[in-house]
DNA sequence: ATGATAACTTAGCACCCGTAACTATTAGTT
DNA sequence: AACTAATAGTTACGGGTGCTAAGTTATCAT
């Protein structure tokens, strides 16, 4: 029973989500410099600080090519800076530049200003409501494993 | 005030869709033949009933290239057909094929048999709050512009 | 018939994402 | 020390998503 349950909400997520992303995205192509919703997240993460290429990828939930790339395209942009660290040779510190910074800031106020516009007229229960279903699903994808799990799923956990 | 808050939830928003999406998006790749979101959106959508090129992309909200593209890629998969209707020969309408009904049926059940694996584990209230945020996430965005780039939208609007 | 408009398609561009294969560097064995 | 793993990244390649701009064909208005 919990389990028909669970089908429905899958189904809705599988129904919702990828809606709520075009719009996401256009929001932030719309708001300039199109950073594509990827680049956007890897500026927010790497402002708190510096990380290296292996964590972001796990982090971003992306495989470590993909992350290498999305690197190239923002280091091209004078976003990011790859660097050496002195231990580990075989290691790539990536770090926002100024310009990364800026644009984050630029893009971050444009994409949550129109977003804001949507959001605004929700009556309160309806915000709640809103960032509660946002708690939860950040509980649930931010530590997924995300990668394709065999036939039987018995709970890969072998990260 | 309000608008404080609605930025804080823009920002949840921008942070927590794009790993949603990923994470939905590796699920769709791994539960076999790997019909991306859009693919699977459009395969859900058609199989209440056959639409015409255009209502598809306003749908989905996407560009008539994009729409055509993708239904181009599904034709080829042999997934739906495209035909041409009586009256204005002009437009084309496109329905599934039973290839098509029966990939949607597949890649479903996958689909939401794993998610429901992550969303099983929630107690009741948690996922109380998982679908009235997704509710509020379907009223927001469900009739979106997402188009939005230029400044006064017009709403076309005459459907 | 002529011009505008509507519904699509094609072409070109930028980006995300993945797998496979390859380079360097470091760690572990013998 | 010499050889073999194992790590961290990069490159090459294929497929998908989106967009705009520039056609095509069909319909409508005058």
């Amino acid at each position: 029973m919990t389990r028909g349950q669970a089908r429905d909400t899958a189904r809705e997520i599988l129904e919702i989500i990828p809606l709520v992303m075009r719009t996401v995205a256009a929001e932030l192509r719309a708001a300039g410099e199109m950073p594509a919703p990827a680049h956007f997240g890897l500026l927010s993460v790497l402002s708190v600080r510096p990380r290296m290429l292996s964590d972001l990828a796990s982090l971003q939930g992306v495989s470590l090519p993909t992350m290498s790339n999305s690197i190239s395209a923002m280091v091209e942009r004078g976003w990011v800076r790859r660097e050496a660290p002195d231990g580990d040779r075989r290691v790539v510190m990536i770090d926002v530049t100024p310009t990364g910074r800026a644009a984050l800031e630029r893009v971050s106020r444009a994409a949550e200003a129109h977003l804001a516009d949507v959001i605004a007229p929700l009556d309160l229960p309806a915000r709640r409501r809103l960032t509660g279903g946002l708690g939860v699903l950040r509980k649930i994808f931010a530590a997924a494993p995300a990668s394709g799990s065999r036939k039987g799923h018995r709970t890969p956990a072998k990260r």
